[in-house]
DNA sequence: GATGAATGAGCTTTCATTCAT
DNA sequence: AATGAATGAAAGCTCATTCAT
């Protein structure tokens, strides 16, 4: 592929992105998505096979992005606490700068089985981001930070916590800003997580 | 309403919980519901007065029913670590005999706004449950057994990690049953949230 | 199904058959059809599942109808000979007062493979008509009057010969009318079947 | 027309002959028919100037190979008898070499009267065939060796039953291999025609 | 000549909802 | 209360054809 259609074809994802975050999957047509774009249709098909198909590379891209953020933080120098912390903040930073993609993960991503079922079973999907969390969470036990439990514990801890704030904070229903509850998080968490 | 038509409500409302769940809002038609349950489409319509209001009278209902398990639990002259673990046991004991329960609320309720927007703006047709949890996290902190921090946090937390942990599960994630993560739960999140 | 459904199936039908017949399977949308009738396009799959199905069952219909009129001939007690001109007669017949019939026969069912495919493989569509020819011809041998030969070369003469000429009747080839034929068209079959 | 441009032509044609006979005229895209060749959409349009304009010289060039070798037959020396015999088998020849032409001609060709309307009218773009059919017609009547009836009727006769024998062939009807069946059609074409 | 992105009309099918019975 | 035929507005997707490069 061109590296011309390449831009384009993550221009649509974007566009794409955004209307599906904001108005669901099935209440956002390919015709909305088409015109936000100024283009036809019939064109949107020359760059994915169907809209599922569209969805599913979308949350590829979601993965990869937020696995590369935390990939840096994994390789950086900083203690487990720090870590955990910074983690929290990426996520929060991603929530509000581009709010679209946790939305989307959330609310699009994990609520539409049919959708993702054909090539994205078990987390194939988001492989890039669960593995930096892994990373994350086996080099912190292993420097005995973190205690030695159940990966899924600690990631269904961690990742709905962090899902649970963003979603409330998206409902408008938390009476201060995402940002000021990093230190709480980060303490309840660490806490939780903690040797 | 007579006492027949309610029961019938319940009726469809049960079976529509189910469908709902299993293959999404969007993806179930009100045919689907009427075959289900052998009746035509158009008697739906004495019942319910639209789709949308069909799914915002089933997430009151589920908020009702969980927030009755919880009530009990918040009567009783349990320890707050105690009722922690109840809280745990009760949404899991549902996941586990009633998984469309949860699933819809995960899946449903949360994921598709435009669909709860009119009549459930904020948390009013989940008022019933949260209020309950609102009432557990209160009281631990009056006894000194939670630490007081932001109710939205410490919610967030909680409920998150809950949701976190049913939906790995549901998605034949989890390596183990859920059950078994209960005591790893329970000792995470009070260890989160006391004083 | 209803008395009423069956009568108004049988009138989409026809008047599928007729804008089937006359302008092709693909160049007639169900909307074409939709309008005809006087109905919504919609109301059309409360009736046929899809365009496909409609097309197939349309070729049974054809068949059964035809099927009928050669069995009344089978059942006479005219001579081989006679029955060979009944049969010519009413094949012409049908192509004049229903053209539509021996066209769909001829345009739609056997050149669209793919719409057939699945439940009329074979000739199981047009089983009702075909045995009919195929008594005719098994009497015949049986009597003495016609020659054992292979059926198919048989019945190939037969229907490859009728259907070739009101092919050419169609296209408005034949310099005479259809009907001025019969003499000749009688005499060769016969000539060619006879023992 | 530059020779190369001809020939380009002529692999163009074939393969959409193919296409079309085996998958349809509506079936088959322009699309299809391009990859299949491995150049692009719109390279096909600097040869053909429309898909209708590619299917009508289609129909000319297989009536133009046919017409030739019934021009041989009918230059030949053999009497009507053995011609006769001899056109049957060059059509079942082809129909087994090439299968794809009859397959053409009898499905393509008369089944979308729309596709053909504009430049095929009457038979203009068969007439290299017909012609050779009624050179032999006319030859076998004036040596008296066939009887003298319109001649629509004959051609019916003749072509209506080879193109019904190929219909049944191709549909895997029959129990026998074509060519076992020259020999009883040939007897019955000349049994009916003949004087 | 060659490419393939772009267009846009059109098609089949679906479905929430209404309405006559 | 109950039925299910009827409506009609979309939606996803396709494809012949054009056009800039």
């Amino acid at each position: 592929m061109s590296e011309k259609k390449q831009k384009k074809k993550e221009l649509i994802m974007d566009c794409a992105l955004d209307l599906f975050a904001s108005k669901g999957f099935y209440t956002t047509t390919i015709g909305d998505i088409a015109q936000a774009l100024k283009m036809s249709v019939g064109n949107m098909y020359n760059y994915f096979k169907s809209k599922d198909i569209l969805a599913q590379e979308i949350i590829r891209y979601i993965s990869g992005y937020l696995g590369q953020k935390l990939k840096e933080i994994n390789e950086s120098d900083l203690s487990t606490e720090e870590k955990t912390r910074k983690i929290i903040e990426v996520y929060f930073k991603t929530a509000q700068i581009k709010p679209e993609m946790i939305d989307y993960f959330l609310r699009i991503y994990l609520s539409n089985r049919e959708v993702f079922k054909e090539s994205c079973e078990g987390m194939i999907c988001v492989n890039e981001f669960v593995t930096e969390i892994m990373i994350y969470f086996e080099e912190g036990v292993q420097k005995g930070d973190l205690r030695d439990q159940d990966f899924f514990s600690a990631f269904g801890l961690f990742m709905g916590y962090l899902g649970g704030m963003v979603f409330l904070n998206g409902e408008k229903i938390l009476p201060k800003d995402l940002d000021s509850y990093v230190d709480d998080i980060s303490f309840n968490v660490y806490k939780a997580l903690s040797a």
